[in-house]
DNA sequence: GCAACCATGTCCGAAAACCGCTGGTATATC
DNA sequence: GATATACCAGCGGTTTTCGGACATGGTTGC
């Protein structure tokens, strides 16, 4: 499986990404790519990246969020993988518009199983798309939780999106 | 028939040796004669040991191999016996390096047979003569599996050897 | 001949471990 | 007594691990 590959600059750290023919694969912060053998290797067996090809024109995509244009991401390709339930969650996640957030619970709860809660977490931690699909807008009810990119770029992530938060949740 | 028969005290205990004229015919650790009573007797129907003989003066090749010259057996002539397909096992777990490992199947496939990994394994375990003829070096996928010496030996032999393993295979 | 050995490998199902959670209770502070 | 914090258990889907069942081929002993 050839994966194209490149990088984006970001206010808050360097944007890796990869694409298949079918949309964006892989999505992360500057480190995350360290994650791409395990996720690639399990979900395409073989896998090989070729740099620098823009694949989606994803650069200029993610300079317009950036800038401050919040639902660019909304009409970009992704492929995803991963297991039914897995599935769910982030095709669920796509729907949270730019500036709300949900709680693991909430989400759980509209997933058919209001106790699936922690299982909604584990989803959101292996998405393998981050910001477009956008794991970073659900919380804890009383804290940020967690994020791959670190709790300082989710925090970051929402107030450039104007959510309004708890300050209890603000750390 | 009349075979010269000698003994050697290596860092893993005792080992015992015996040869007729075309070469070392029987090599094992300590307790390991008392098979040699099945295993000449079918093969050479009557025989005698003579003890103290040093054969082949296998016992500076030993010294030397447990001092850390692992490629001194290579120039050792042994006479085996054995059945076809054992014959072929055993002349091809002479072409392991020390420091390298097979697994049965490996071997198995390597004979022609893919499938006859646990004959492989059978006719590794009617080795005659350990050591000089590798059969320490063959392991199972996922563990050391046996060795007539004990696994400890074997364990031992291959450290000694600088063979890397998996770690699950190391217990 | 034939059946019984085995120093295996593979598959499949069950069980356990893993967690980016949550809600309740038990201690601490003021 | 109100808060606030800390701790604990139970939650559910996925992943990993483990164990048992089975097919396998050559040799050996009857």
């Amino acid at each position: 499986m050839l994966l194209d590959y490149d990088e984006f600059e970001s206010p808050i750290g360097r944007v890796v990404f990869a694409s298949n023919d079918d949309g964006v694969c892989g999505l992360g912060f500057e480190g995350y790519e360290k994650r791409w053998g395990a996720i690639f290797e399990r979900r395409f067996g073989a896998f090989e990246l070729r740099h620098g090809s823009d694949p989606h024109g994803l650069k200029s995509v993610l300079r317009k969020y950036f800038g401050g244009d919040l639902h660019v991401f909304d009409s970009v390709e992704v492929s995803l993988g991963g297991a039914p339930f897995q599935q769910r969650v982030w095709k669920e996640l796509r729907t949270i518009p730019a500036g709300e957030t949900r709680t693991y619970g909430q989400l759980a709860k509209i997933l058919g199983n209001p106790l699936a809660s922690r299982a909604v977490g584990h989803a959101n931690a292996l998405n393998p798309v981050s910001l477009i699909v956008p794991c970073h807008r659900v919380v804890g009810t009383t804290s940020l939780t967690g994020y791959g990119g670190g709790l300082e770029r989710k925090q970051w992530l929402l107030r450039h999106e104007g959510a309004q938060l708890a300050l209890a949740a603000w750390g």
